[in-house]
DNA sequence: GGCAGACTGTGGCCCACGTCACAAGCTGCC
DNA sequence: GGCAGCTTGTGACGTGGGCCACAGTCTGCC
């Protein structure tokens, strides 16, 4: 069960079992699956999530459709979190990229446990503080980095996170489509699946469907930066 | 005097004046002139800066050089506070852009003010969520408008920040050259220079050195987007 | 007032990548 | 099992914008 995966996620580690038993009763446990949204941009945002098992993308819609994902969630991770601080419409989507478990907490029960324990409140702040980090990293490779860099960077991001040794090498099952891929590096579909050909026949990485399983992760990473 | 920016900025406002005072007694006051760096990338983040006059660049240096400009920040407005949630070295410089007055505060010191008053750190969290999705909004630029777009929509913010109606039209002193608002837009000086020349015999806005004055606001919106 | 160094203004060349257009697999549902 | 609709693979073409190379203007310093 991803039961463990909550109860040892960074917001909630700290508590003691009494603690966490009586927050844990004030959440509603949700699954979705592939393609399922959680939460849209623009609906009112009172809750927080906490993955428990699966992978979601936060994605963005601009005016003329064309969409930009954000980031790709995984187990342990947190959702909605930003609505917590700065009250107010969600400002992206969220949708399940696999069968999805997690589960949800109103904003007023969770800063009722803050307010008990405001030492957890950095653990909040940290990630998101870190996330402006990576969000910086991103826009300094938009501007600088070519899309193959970029695709390669992002695989090995995904690698590092969801990544397990296999088959000789890195299996990341990413559950990402080539568009998502695109459309997460900022490029599209179609010079996202060249890039992908072009390592894969450099002997770097070898594709399969949604997932693949990284063979060269030096070369990758000096294609990367 | 600045004093009652600081006095008014965000992070003081709701304190009353003994508290204030208090405060105000452990922050230290500093001045700089035009290319004068406040922090430098990789140093030791234990300061927070509070803006009471003058304009500064946050900007990041790429390994191979380049440089990109993260934000343009102005009299009332909080520097270096990501390192107050997410201790580390400063992942960022910080430059002024002309003659700068600021005071700077211990986190130390802030930490005990925000323990006394909590209420407080929602001022700083609500800045850190609206900064991030400033900067999401600004990766979907990069991927989604082509570079007249980025100047006439960064050239709108700055306007709406910094800018005072005059001449028939609204004044906007950037402080910046072209070089630099290249970096802020992510293009080249080159570029940037061609998309100003263009709307300036447009008659959209009028340049003048280190400042504009947008004239046709309308038209500049709607080439923004 | 004159020289040096920064900044702005413009044209030419070229390539990375977006757009378009199809072909070929894969998946799943009736 | 077969048709419909995703998804992947790849080639042709056009162009936005980076890079280079100057010329012209502005600023401040000796």
């Amino acid at each position: 069960m991803d039961e463990a995966v909550i109860r040892s996620s960074p917001l909630f580690a700290e508590l003691n079992d009494a603690g966490y038993l009586a927050i844990r009763e004030r959440m509603t446990e949700h699954t979705f699956r592939r393609g399922e949204e959680i939460f849209h941009e623009g609906s009112p945002g009172d809750k927080l999530f906490v993955l428990g098992a699966g992978k979601v993308k936060l994605g963005h819609t601009a005016p003329d459709g064309r969409e930009h994902l954000l980031a790709i969630l995984g187990p342990g991770e947190i959702l909605g979190e930003v609505s917590l601080y700065d009250p107010g419409p969600r400002t992206a989507t969220a949708t399940a990229l696999a069968k999805t478990a997690l589960v949800s907490l109103q904003h007023a029960d969770l800063l009722r446990v803050l307010d008990a324990r405001p030492e957890i409140s950095q653990h909040l702040l940290r990630s998101l503080a870190q996330r402006l980090r990576r969000t910086n990293a991103a826009m300094a490779d938009l501007i600088f980095s070519d899309v193959p860099g970029r695709v390669a960077k992002t695989l090995l991001d995904l690698g590092q996170r969801f990544g397990q040794p296999a088959d000789g090498g890195l299996r990341v099952t990413h559950d990402l489509t080539q568009e998502e891929l695109a459309q997460l590096v900022g490029a599209t579909r179609e010079t996202v699946n060249k890039s992908l050909a072009e390592f894969s026949n450099r002997g770097w990485l070898q594709l399969d469907g949604r997932s693949v399983v990284l063979l060269d992760i030096e070369r990758l990473r000096r294609r990367g930066r």
